[in-house]
DNA sequence: CATAATTTGTTATTTTATTAACAGGGCAAA
DNA sequence: TTTGCCCTGTTAATAAAATAACAAATTATG
Protein backbone atom coordinates (compact mmCIF):
# COMPACT_ATOMS: atom_id res chain seq x y z
CA UNK A 1 0.00 0.00 0.00
CA UNK A 2 1.32 3.61 -0.86
CA UNK A 3 3.22 4.94 2.11
CA UNK A 4 1.62 8.27 1.83
CA UNK A 5 -1.74 7.28 2.14
CA UNK A 6 -0.84 4.95 4.97
CA UNK A 7 0.24 8.42 7.07
CA UNK A 8 -3.16 9.41 6.62
CA UNK A 9 -4.95 7.12 8.35
CA UNK A 10 -6.25 8.01 11.65
CA UNK A 11 -5.35 7.44 14.78
CA UNK A 12 -8.69 5.85 15.85
CA UNK A 13 -8.66 3.52 12.51
CA UNK A 14 -5.29 1.97 13.29
CA UNK A 15 -6.12 1.29 16.57
CA UNK A 16 -9.28 -0.20 15.01
CA UNK A 17 -7.12 -2.01 12.40
CA UNK A 18 -5.00 -3.71 14.98
CA UNK A 19 -8.30 -5.44 17.47
CA UNK A 20 -10.16 -6.35 13.57
CA UNK A 21 -6.69 -8.10 13.30
CA UNK A 22 -6.81 -10.12 16.54
CA UNK A 23 -10.73 -10.84 15.68
CA UNK A 24 -9.32 -12.16 12.29
CA UNK A 25 -6.77 -14.93 13.41
CA UNK A 26 -8.89 -15.98 16.46
CA UNK A 27 -11.80 -16.53 12.96
CA UNK A 28 -9.06 -17.80 11.18
CA UNK A 29 -7.77 -20.28 13.68
CA UNK A 30 -11.37 -21.67 13.59
CA UNK A 31 -11.22 -22.38 10.55
CA UNK A 32 -13.21 -19.68 8.92
CA UNK A 33 -11.94 -17.93 5.88
CA UNK A 34 -14.74 -14.91 5.17
CA UNK A 35 -15.92 -12.87 7.53
CA UNK A 36 -18.89 -9.70 6.62
CA UNK A 37 -18.29 -6.53 8.46
CA UNK A 38 -21.53 -6.62 10.77
CA UNK A 39 -19.60 -10.22 11.82
CA UNK A 40 -16.24 -7.79 13.03
CA UNK A 41 -18.63 -4.91 13.93
CA UNK A 42 -20.21 -7.28 16.44
CA UNK A 43 -17.20 -8.22 18.17
CA UNK A 44 -15.70 -5.09 18.62
CA UNK A 45 -19.05 -3.44 19.72
CA UNK A 46 -19.23 -0.98 16.84
CA UNK A 47 -21.23 -0.44 13.81
CA UNK A 48 -20.93 -2.13 10.58
CA UNK A 49 -20.34 0.92 8.57
CA UNK A 50 -17.62 1.90 10.79
CA UNK A 51 -15.82 -1.50 9.81
CA UNK A 52 -16.42 -0.78 6.03
CA UNK A 53 -15.10 2.73 6.27
CA UNK A 54 -12.02 1.87 7.77
CA UNK A 55 -11.41 -1.01 5.10
CA UNK A 56 -12.11 1.74 2.60
CA UNK A 57 -9.48 3.59 3.83
CA UNK A 58 -7.14 0.81 3.67
CA UNK A 59 -8.28 0.13 0.14
CA UNK A 60 -9.60 -3.94 0.58
CA UNK A 61 -12.49 -4.95 -1.13
CA UNK A 62 -14.34 -7.61 -0.32
CA UNK A 63 -16.65 -10.12 -2.28
CA UNK A 64 -20.29 -8.91 -2.36
CA UNK A 65 -21.47 -12.71 -0.79
CA UNK A 66 -19.11 -13.60 0.90
CA UNK A 67 -17.82 -10.44 2.79
CA UNK A 68 -14.20 -10.23 3.27
CA UNK A 69 -11.11 -12.83 3.13
CA UNK A 70 -10.06 -12.92 6.39
CA UNK A 71 -6.61 -13.98 5.52
CA UNK A 72 -6.10 -11.73 3.05
CA UNK A 73 -7.19 -8.95 5.34
CA UNK A 74 -4.65 -10.28 8.26
CA UNK A 75 -1.85 -10.08 5.96
CA UNK A 76 -3.07 -6.42 4.67
CA UNK A 77 -3.11 -4.82 7.86
CA UNK A 78 -0.51 -6.29 8.60
CA UNK A 79 1.19 -4.38 5.71
CA UNK A 80 -0.26 -1.45 6.77
CA UNK A 81 0.66 -1.48 10.75
CA UNK A 82 3.74 -4.07 11.62
CA UNK A 83 7.38 -2.77 10.53
CA UNK A 84 8.55 -5.70 7.85
CA UNK A 85 11.61 -6.58 9.51
CA UNK A 86 9.76 -6.53 13.09
CA UNK A 87 10.42 -4.02 16.31
CA UNK A 88 12.44 -4.66 19.02
CA UNK A 89 10.52 -3.43 22.29
CA UNK A 90 11.97 -2.81 25.88
CA UNK A 91 9.65 -3.18 29.27
CA UNK A 92 10.91 -0.86 32.37
CA UNK A 93 10.46 -2.25 35.33
CA UNK A 94 9.45 -5.45 35.60
CA UNK A 95 7.14 -5.96 38.69
CA UNK A 96 3.46 -7.24 38.11
CA UNK A 97 3.19 -5.58 35.46
CA UNK A 98 6.13 -6.08 33.73
CA UNK A 99 5.63 -9.71 33.71
CA UNK A 100 2.21 -9.62 32.90
CA UNK A 101 3.17 -7.95 29.36
CA UNK A 102 6.28 -10.06 28.83
CA UNK A 103 4.52 -13.28 29.48
CA UNK A 104 1.96 -12.11 27.48
CA UNK A 105 3.98 -11.64 24.15
CA UNK A 106 6.70 -14.40 24.65
CA UNK A 107 6.00 -17.23 22.34
CA UNK A 108 3.39 -15.43 20.27
CA UNK A 109 4.37 -14.69 16.26
CA UNK A 110 4.53 -11.02 16.25
CA UNK A 111 6.42 -8.01 14.60
CA UNK A 112 7.00 -6.94 18.21
CA UNK A 113 9.98 -8.45 20.33
CA UNK A 114 9.97 -7.64 24.07
CA UNK A 115 14.08 -8.28 23.74
CA UNK A 116 14.79 -6.88 26.89
CA UNK A 117 13.83 -5.89 30.67
CA UNK A 118 15.07 -3.44 33.30
CA UNK A 119 14.83 -3.43 36.60
CA UNK A 120 16.90 -2.16 39.89
CA UNK A 121 15.79 -4.95 41.73
CA UNK A 122 19.61 -7.27 41.91
CA UNK A 123 17.73 -10.67 42.20
CA UNK A 124 16.04 -10.07 38.89
CA UNK A 125 19.23 -8.71 37.04
CA UNK A 126 21.00 -11.51 35.33
CA UNK A 127 18.48 -13.74 35.10
CA UNK A 128 15.67 -14.77 32.72
CA UNK A 129 12.61 -12.85 33.82
CA UNK A 130 9.20 -14.17 32.76
CA UNK A 131 10.96 -15.29 29.45
CA UNK A 132 12.84 -11.80 28.97
CA UNK A 133 16.68 -11.58 30.01
CA UNK A 134 16.67 -8.74 32.88
CA UNK A 135 19.69 -6.17 32.77
CA UNK A 136 19.91 -3.74 35.28
CA UNK A 137 18.58 -0.10 35.09
CA UNK A 138 22.44 1.33 34.09
CA UNK A 139 22.97 -0.88 31.75
CA UNK A 140 19.87 0.17 29.44
CA UNK A 141 21.64 2.95 27.74
CA UNK A 142 24.12 0.74 26.37
CA UNK A 143 21.48 -2.73 25.83
CA UNK A 144 18.96 0.09 23.69
CA UNK A 145 21.69 1.19 21.44
CA UNK A 146 23.40 -2.61 20.71
CA UNK A 147 20.09 -3.95 20.21
CA UNK A 148 18.60 -1.23 18.62
CA UNK A 149 15.47 -0.97 20.57
CA UNK A 150 12.88 1.90 19.43
CA UNK A 151 9.69 1.09 21.75
CA UNK A 152 9.79 1.02 25.45
CA UNK A 153 7.09 0.48 28.19
CA UNK A 154 7.36 2.01 31.17
CA UNK A 155 5.96 0.14 34.42
CA UNK A 156 8.00 1.47 37.06
CA UNK A 157 6.01 3.14 39.84
CA UNK A 158 4.56 6.72 39.45
CA UNK A 159 7.38 7.98 40.92
CA UNK A 160 10.15 6.96 39.22
CA UNK A 161 8.46 7.36 35.75
CA UNK A 162 9.84 10.52 34.54
CA UNK A 163 13.10 9.23 35.56
CA UNK A 164 12.59 6.58 33.23
CA UNK A 165 11.38 8.11 30.38
CA UNK A 166 14.13 10.80 30.28
CA UNK A 167 16.35 8.11 30.66
CA UNK A 168 14.78 6.21 27.40
CA UNK A 169 14.68 8.83 25.55
CA UNK A 170 18.26 10.01 25.76
CA UNK A 171 19.13 6.18 24.95
CA UNK A 172 17.19 6.39 21.62
CA UNK A 173 13.61 5.00 22.44
CA UNK A 174 11.30 6.58 19.46
CA UNK A 175 8.28 5.34 21.04
CA UNK A 176 7.23 5.48 24.78
CA UNK A 177 4.03 3.39 26.10
CA UNK A 178 3.41 4.89 29.55
CA UNK A 179 1.68 2.36 31.93
CA UNK A 180 2.61 4.36 35.09
CA UNK A 181 0.11 6.86 37.17
CA UNK A 182 2.55 9.55 36.17
CA UNK A 183 2.03 11.14 33.11
CA UNK A 184 5.91 12.05 31.24
CA UNK A 185 7.20 14.62 29.01
CA UNK A 186 8.84 13.63 25.46
CA UNK A 187 10.47 15.68 23.17
CA UNK A 188 8.58 16.18 19.88
CA UNK A 189 10.15 13.27 17.83
CA UNK A 190 9.14 10.66 20.71
CA UNK A 191 6.06 9.04 19.95
CA UNK A 192 4.06 8.83 23.38
CA UNK A 193 0.78 6.46 24.49
CA UNK A 194 -0.19 6.92 28.37
CA UNK A 195 -2.64 4.61 29.99
CA UNK A 196 -3.86 4.75 33.56
CA UNK A 197 -5.88 2.04 34.34
CA UNK A 198 -7.04 3.99 37.55
CA UNK A 199 -9.14 6.11 35.17
CA UNK A 200 -10.30 2.99 33.18
CA UNK A 201 -11.97 1.92 36.46
CA UNK A 202 -13.14 5.30 37.53
CA UNK A 203 -15.07 5.27 34.53
CA UNK A 204 -16.43 1.99 34.82
CA UNK A 205 -16.79 3.00 38.51
CA UNK A 206 -19.41 6.16 37.73
CA UNK A 207 -21.10 4.91 34.93
CA UNK A 208 -22.15 1.92 38.09
CA UNK A 209 -22.88 4.11 40.37
CA UNK A 210 -26.71 4.78 41.04
CA UNK A 211 -27.31 8.80 40.73
CA UNK B 1 -23.41 18.88 41.90
CA UNK B 2 -27.02 18.61 40.20
CA UNK B 3 -27.58 14.67 38.98
CA UNK B 4 -29.25 15.82 35.81
CA UNK B 5 -26.25 17.71 34.98
CA UNK B 6 -23.47 15.14 36.13
CA UNK B 7 -25.35 12.80 33.26
CA UNK B 8 -24.50 15.15 30.68
CA UNK B 9 -21.21 14.98 31.07
CA UNK B 10 -19.46 13.08 28.11
CA UNK B 11 -17.20 9.90 28.23
CA UNK B 12 -14.72 11.80 27.60
CA UNK B 13 -14.87 14.59 30.22
CA UNK B 14 -15.10 12.12 33.18
CA UNK B 15 -11.88 10.87 31.92
CA UNK B 16 -10.46 13.63 31.84
CA UNK B 17 -11.77 14.78 35.53
CA UNK B 18 -10.26 11.62 36.38
CA UNK B 19 -6.64 12.61 35.16
CA UNK B 20 -7.02 15.86 36.60
CA UNK B 21 -7.60 14.38 39.80
CA UNK B 22 -4.75 12.66 39.98
CA UNK B 23 -2.65 15.50 38.70
CA UNK B 24 -4.27 17.64 41.28
CA UNK B 25 -3.74 15.20 44.35
CA UNK B 26 0.02 15.10 43.58
CA UNK B 27 0.71 18.98 43.39
CA UNK B 28 -1.71 18.33 46.57
CA UNK B 29 0.86 16.57 48.42
CA UNK B 30 3.54 18.72 46.95
CA UNK B 31 1.71 21.98 49.39
CA UNK B 32 0.56 23.44 46.38
CA UNK B 33 -2.55 25.93 46.55
CA UNK B 34 -3.87 26.79 43.40
CA UNK B 35 -3.00 25.82 40.01
CA UNK B 36 -3.81 27.68 36.71
CA UNK B 37 -5.32 25.57 33.56
CA UNK B 38 -2.35 25.58 31.67
CA UNK B 39 -0.38 24.01 34.09
CA UNK B 40 -3.07 21.04 34.06
CA UNK B 41 -3.09 20.96 30.69
CA UNK B 42 0.67 20.70 30.34
CA UNK B 43 0.69 18.04 32.43
CA UNK B 44 -1.91 15.70 30.91
CA UNK B 45 -0.49 17.34 27.20
CA UNK B 46 -3.92 18.72 26.29
CA UNK B 47 -4.35 22.62 26.42
CA UNK B 48 -5.52 24.93 28.60
CA UNK B 49 -8.91 25.71 26.55
CA UNK B 50 -10.17 22.09 27.02
CA UNK B 51 -9.30 22.06 30.89
CA UNK B 52 -11.18 25.28 31.32
CA UNK B 53 -13.83 23.63 29.26
CA UNK B 54 -14.00 20.59 31.20
CA UNK B 55 -14.47 23.16 34.45
CA UNK B 56 -16.80 25.19 33.20
CA UNK B 57 -19.29 21.60 32.42
CA UNK B 58 -18.78 20.69 35.81
CA UNK B 59 -19.35 24.21 37.48
CA UNK B 60 -16.32 25.06 38.75
CA UNK B 61 -15.11 28.82 39.04
CA UNK B 62 -11.52 29.65 39.17
CA UNK B 63 -9.97 32.71 40.62
CA UNK B 64 -8.69 35.08 37.93
CA UNK B 65 -5.53 35.66 39.66
CA UNK B 66 -4.29 32.83 41.14
CA UNK B 67 -6.25 29.70 39.17
CA UNK B 68 -8.07 27.12 40.45
CA UNK B 69 -7.81 26.05 44.27
CA UNK B 70 -6.70 22.88 44.33
CA UNK B 71 -8.48 20.66 47.42
CA UNK B 72 -11.61 22.69 45.99
CA UNK B 73 -11.50 20.91 42.91
CA UNK B 74 -10.55 17.98 44.05
CA UNK B 75 -13.28 17.65 46.23
CA UNK B 76 -15.63 18.65 43.92
CA UNK B 77 -14.37 15.90 41.00
CA UNK B 78 -15.26 13.57 43.74
CA UNK B 79 -18.41 14.31 44.19
CA UNK B 80 -18.80 13.69 40.88
CA UNK B 81 -16.90 10.82 39.88
CA UNK B 82 -17.16 8.79 43.68
CA UNK B 83 -19.61 7.13 45.14
CA UNK B 84 -20.09 8.83 48.77
CA UNK B 85 -19.70 5.35 50.08
CA UNK B 86 -16.95 3.80 48.05
CA UNK B 87 -17.75 0.83 45.80
CA UNK B 88 -16.35 -2.71 45.86
CA UNK B 89 -14.03 -4.09 43.19
CA UNK B 90 -13.02 -7.70 42.19
CA UNK B 91 -11.01 -9.02 40.28
CA UNK B 92 -10.64 -12.24 38.27
CA UNK B 93 -7.57 -13.86 37.48
CA UNK B 94 -4.67 -12.90 40.22
CA UNK B 95 -2.15 -13.66 37.84
CA UNK B 96 0.48 -11.19 37.60
CA UNK B 97 -2.06 -8.51 36.04
CA UNK B 98 -4.04 -9.29 38.54
CA UNK B 99 -1.81 -8.73 41.41
CA UNK B 100 -0.14 -5.85 39.47
CA UNK B 101 -3.83 -3.94 39.72
CA UNK B 102 -4.51 -5.42 43.60
CA UNK B 103 -1.17 -3.89 44.47
CA UNK B 104 -1.38 -0.40 42.98
CA UNK B 105 -5.08 -0.21 45.05
CA UNK B 106 -4.59 -1.63 48.38
CA UNK B 107 -3.55 0.77 51.10
CA UNK B 108 -4.91 4.14 48.61
CA UNK B 109 -7.25 5.99 50.16
CA UNK B 110 -9.46 5.79 47.40
CA UNK B 111 -13.59 5.09 47.08
CA UNK B 112 -12.50 2.33 45.42
CA UNK B 113 -11.69 -0.99 47.13
CA UNK B 114 -10.82 -4.34 45.95
CA UNK B 115 -12.26 -7.11 48.36
CA UNK B 116 -11.98 -10.15 46.10
CA UNK B 117 -9.89 -11.87 43.56
CA UNK B 118 -10.77 -14.84 42.63
CA UNK B 119 -8.62 -17.63 40.63
CA UNK B 120 -8.43 -21.08 39.49
CA UNK B 121 -5.35 -21.86 40.76
CA UNK B 122 -5.41 -23.85 44.44
CA UNK B 123 -2.13 -22.73 45.94
CA UNK B 124 -3.64 -18.71 45.68
CA UNK B 125 -7.08 -19.79 46.74
CA UNK B 126 -8.26 -19.18 50.71
CA UNK B 127 -4.74 -17.12 50.96
CA UNK B 128 -4.32 -13.19 50.73
CA UNK B 129 -2.71 -12.40 47.25
CA UNK B 130 -1.09 -8.73 46.99
CA UNK B 131 -3.14 -8.01 50.13
CA UNK B 132 -6.22 -9.21 48.62
CA UNK B 133 -8.37 -12.35 49.86
CA UNK B 134 -8.34 -15.11 47.26
CA UNK B 135 -11.49 -17.45 46.39
CA UNK B 136 -11.43 -20.15 43.95
CA UNK B 137 -13.90 -18.94 40.87
CA UNK B 138 -17.07 -21.48 42.42
CA UNK B 139 -17.70 -18.86 45.49
CA UNK B 140 -17.57 -16.01 42.83
CA UNK B 141 -21.27 -15.96 43.06
CA UNK B 142 -21.63 -16.07 46.59
CA UNK B 143 -19.12 -13.56 47.52
CA UNK B 144 -20.78 -11.34 45.02
CA UNK B 145 -23.74 -11.30 46.32
CA UNK B 146 -22.70 -11.09 49.83
CA UNK B 147 -20.11 -7.80 49.88
CA UNK B 148 -22.95 -6.11 47.27
CA UNK B 149 -19.60 -6.42 44.44
CA UNK B 150 -20.39 -4.49 41.54
CA UNK B 151 -17.73 -3.82 39.65
CA UNK B 152 -15.25 -6.79 38.47
CA UNK B 153 -12.27 -6.50 36.31
CA UNK B 154 -11.03 -9.13 33.99
CA UNK B 155 -7.39 -10.45 34.10
CA UNK B 156 -7.66 -13.98 33.44
CA UNK B 157 -6.68 -15.27 29.78
CA UNK B 158 -8.14 -14.49 26.58
CA UNK B 159 -9.82 -18.04 26.06
CA UNK B 160 -11.33 -17.94 29.76
CA UNK B 161 -12.68 -14.41 29.69
CA UNK B 162 -16.40 -15.07 27.90
CA UNK B 163 -17.48 -17.34 30.13
CA UNK B 164 -15.88 -15.02 33.25
CA UNK B 165 -18.06 -12.09 32.19
CA UNK B 166 -20.78 -14.30 31.86
CA UNK B 167 -20.74 -15.31 35.33
CA UNK B 168 -20.05 -12.09 36.58
CA UNK B 169 -23.38 -10.87 34.89
CA UNK B 170 -25.18 -13.40 36.19
CA UNK B 171 -23.94 -13.08 40.00
CA UNK B 172 -25.00 -9.25 40.04
CA UNK B 173 -22.08 -7.25 38.49
CA UNK B 174 -22.98 -3.77 37.04
CA UNK B 175 -19.33 -2.91 35.21
CA UNK B 176 -16.62 -4.71 33.60
CA UNK B 177 -13.48 -3.62 32.64
CA UNK B 178 -11.96 -6.69 30.48
CA UNK B 179 -7.99 -6.25 30.28
CA UNK B 180 -8.21 -9.63 28.33
CA UNK B 181 -7.41 -9.41 24.64
CA UNK B 182 -10.70 -11.43 23.63
CA UNK B 183 -13.58 -9.03 23.94
CA UNK B 184 -16.97 -10.04 25.60
CA UNK B 185 -20.63 -9.57 25.30
CA UNK B 186 -22.84 -7.70 28.37
CA UNK B 187 -26.62 -7.58 28.15
CA UNK B 188 -27.73 -3.22 27.80
CA UNK B 189 -27.82 -2.82 31.61
CA UNK B 190 -24.31 -4.03 32.28
CA UNK B 191 -21.02 -1.06 31.46
CA UNK B 192 -18.20 -2.33 29.79
CA UNK B 193 -14.74 -1.07 29.36
CA UNK B 194 -12.32 -3.02 26.93
CA UNK B 195 -8.89 -2.42 26.82
CA UNK B 196 -6.36 -4.01 24.67
CA UNK B 197 -2.43 -3.07 25.31
CA UNK B 198 -1.73 -5.18 22.28
CA UNK B 199 -3.54 -2.67 20.37
CA UNK B 200 -1.83 0.48 22.25
CA UNK B 201 1.64 -1.21 21.57
CA UNK B 202 0.92 -1.59 18.20
CA UNK B 203 0.13 2.27 17.93
CA UNK B 204 3.39 3.59 19.11
CA UNK B 205 4.99 0.65 16.79
CA UNK B 206 3.32 2.58 13.89
CA UNK B 207 3.93 5.44 14.73
CA UNK B 208 7.65 4.96 15.49
CA UNK B 209 7.93 2.43 12.26
CA UNK B 210 10.04 4.01 9.28
CA UNK B 211 7.30 4.62 6.81
C1' DC C 1 -5.36 56.66 38.18
C1' DA C 2 -4.74 54.54 33.90
C1' DT C 3 -2.43 50.90 31.54
C1' DA C 4 -0.53 46.46 30.75
C1' DA C 5 -0.45 41.75 31.67
C1' DT C 6 -2.81 37.56 32.88
C1' DT C 7 -6.26 34.45 33.47
C1' DT C 8 -10.96 32.80 33.57
C1' DG C 9 -15.46 31.74 31.34
C1' DT C 10 -18.06 31.38 27.30
C1' DT C 11 -19.45 31.58 22.53
C1' DA C 12 -18.12 30.55 17.65
C1' DT C 13 -15.65 28.01 14.52
C1' DT C 14 -13.31 24.25 12.82
C1' DT C 15 -12.02 19.76 12.69
C1' DT C 16 -12.66 15.06 13.39
C1' DA C 17 -15.39 11.00 13.95
C1' DT C 18 -19.50 8.55 13.48
C1' DT C 19 -23.76 7.40 11.53
C1' DA C 20 -27.16 7.39 7.90
C1' DA C 21 -28.48 6.77 3.23
C1' DC C 22 -28.31 4.63 -0.86
C1' DA C 23 -26.48 2.94 -5.47
C1' DG C 24 -24.67 -1.21 -7.45
C1' DG C 25 -23.79 -6.03 -7.68
C1' DG C 26 -24.47 -10.93 -7.24
C1' DC C 27 -26.77 -14.90 -5.69
C1' DA C 28 -30.95 -17.61 -4.61
C1' DA C 29 -35.37 -18.80 -5.18
C1' DA C 30 -39.77 -18.27 -7.33
C1' DT D 1 -36.01 -14.75 -16.22
C1' DT D 2 -37.08 -11.74 -12.68
C1' DT D 3 -37.84 -10.50 -8.13
C1' DG D 4 -36.04 -9.90 -3.72
C1' DC D 5 -32.54 -10.06 -0.46
C1' DC D 6 -28.28 -9.05 1.51
C1' DC D 7 -23.98 -7.73 0.89
C1' DT D 8 -20.19 -3.94 -0.23
C1' DG D 9 -18.45 0.72 -1.22
C1' DT D 10 -19.10 5.55 -1.15
C1' DT D 11 -21.15 9.94 -0.54
C1' DA D 12 -23.93 12.82 2.39
C1' DA D 13 -25.47 14.26 6.85
C1' DT D 14 -25.03 14.42 11.68
C1' DA D 15 -22.88 14.48 16.01
C1' DA D 16 -19.05 15.03 18.96
C1' DA D 17 -14.81 16.92 20.18
C1' DA D 18 -11.29 20.13 20.08
C1' DT D 19 -9.68 24.62 19.05
C1' DA D 20 -9.86 29.47 18.41
C1' DA D 21 -11.38 33.87 19.71
C1' DC D 22 -12.53 37.16 22.77
C1' DA D 23 -15.07 39.71 26.63
C1' DA D 24 -14.71 40.44 31.48
C1' DA D 25 -12.22 40.58 35.63
C1' DT D 26 -8.41 41.26 38.61
C1' DT D 27 -4.04 42.56 40.02
C1' DA D 28 0.44 44.72 39.45
C1' DT D 29 2.90 48.63 37.79
C1' DG D 30 4.22 52.96 36.11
Amino acid sequence: MDQELIKKIPHKTIQRLSQYRRALLLCFEQGKTHIFSHEIANIQHITAVQVRRDLMLIGYSGNLRKGYNIKDLIDLIGEIIDSPNGQKVAIFGMGNFGRAIAKYFTGRRSKLTIVAGFDVSPEKVGKQVAGVPCYSVEEAQQIILEEGIRIGIITVPGDQAVETARMMVEAGVKGILNFSPTPVEVPENVFLEEYDMVTSLEKVAFYVKEH
